[in-house]
DNA sequence: TCAATTACTGTATATTATTACAGTATTCAT
DNA sequence: ATGAATACTGTAATAATATACAGTAATTGA
């Protein structure tokens, strides 16, 4: 016989069975498009609907999903598992850095970079930014919507033609820098039709491995 | 009356309505974690439930999604909206570089650094990599399966602490090569019990918004 | 102008799926 | 040893869903 009140028990473990539950709900969902129904849990578990139905109730009960009364298929797995990669703090920083507490953070790329909807990706080719730690083959990230103040680093369009450099703005000049002195500043006006700021830098990301350089020495000779 | 045989027509434009049909099932799986019923749809678009069918029907046949038979909510929803953000090809390439045709990759970082699964981050600090257009707050991605072959840039415990640095092999000694005139290199045995490679930096990404260094300040006071 | 497609309504029916009720048996902590 | 949670079986009722059949009406391309 069913007992009555079963207390909420957050962070709860599981016991094997129930762990074995939730794996056979995660693999459904991964192959069907759609969650279960229980006696198609039934089925794969080789026990009564009834059964299931404990179970569901007690992963309910441990906050790993929820199931949505009346409804067909109503379960919502919970804590979508992480998709990404754990990110250690400065180097160097403290002696046993690679251990769970050490991860301040998670990556995600939207959330790393804080950009908007329309960030696109560019790769830098020349050695116009060297002092700014950029070189060729380095992917920038550019946003459109991010307001492009004095100082920043911005990707614009001088006569048709891209290029990287600081923002430096004076009056109703505007000067395009490098961050090399071999390279001489852009000075243009400020409304200059021939001018105009695709977007400001804000992230990079550099690839180290081999196969990736030779792609890139690909889409130079491409281009 | 409903007619026989209607083609295949894969590829074919969706009408305004199976445009509409089709972003209200979006929006259901968005918000639901399970598809949506015939009646569910029916209610959301104010119209018959056979109605529904026939513009499913229609889009399956237009190769938009796919009705499972005899299954509640089986409906699975084809070709998987693109999740990355696009990449341009190089700075200074072509003119309209901003264009579809030249989009060529889309961010997914583990692709990007062709990592395995054991791959993490680590936050830079100092300036002992300077040479090497790496600067304090760049985040390193490091894997411990890449094989730490002569010339990688590595990351080492030395006597427990952590540092970046070119690995340089001669022999039986191992050399920890900064990139900066200003340090020297770390010389030691291969057997050497107090050293330990710890993997190879196989990327690098870089935040240029005020926000990150904020944080980024934050972590070293903490530490 | 004719066939095909699109865009619907309405009623009915079969199937699918959830829920309810009534048990049994085991383990586990108090 | 007693209450509570776990781990099941079985039958049945009810609600949720999909499907079938029979239409109507407007639009479109050949």
């Amino acid at each position: 016989m069913k007992t009555a009140q079963q207390t909420n028990q957050k962070n709860a473990v599981l016991t094997k069975i129930q762990q074995n539950v939730l794996n056979v709900i995660r693999e459904f969902m991964e192959n069907n498009s759609y969650p279960p129904t229980l006696s198609e849990l039934g089925q794969a578990l080789h026990i009564n609907i009834n059964a299931v139905r404990d179970h569901l109730h007690a992963l309910e009960r441990k906050q790993v999903l929820r199931c949505i009364p009346n409804i067909s298929r109503g379960i919502e797995l919970l804590h979508a598992k992480p998709e990404g990669i754990p990110i250690y703090g400065f180097v160097p920083a403290g002696h046993p850095f690679m251990s769970q507490e050490n991860i301040v953070d998670t990556f995600e790329i939207r959330r790393y970079i804080s950009a908007s909807n329309n960030v696109f990706g560019l790769y830098v080719r020349g050695d116009s930014m060297k002092d700014a730690q950029i070189a060729t083959g380095d992917l920038l990230f550019v946003d459109p919507d991010v307001e492009a103040r004095d100082g920043r680093m911005v990707v614009a369009l001088v006569e048709g033609e891209p290029t990287v450099k600081w923002l430096q703005k004076e009056g109703s000049t505007i000067s395009l820098v490098p961050a090399n002195k071999k390279y001489k500043p852009i000075v243009v006006d400020k409304n200059d039709e021939n001018f105009k700021i695709v977007g400001v830098v804000v992230g990079m990301i550099r690839a180290m491995d081999k196969l990736r350089i030779d792609k890139m020495v690909n889409l130079k000779k491409a281009s």
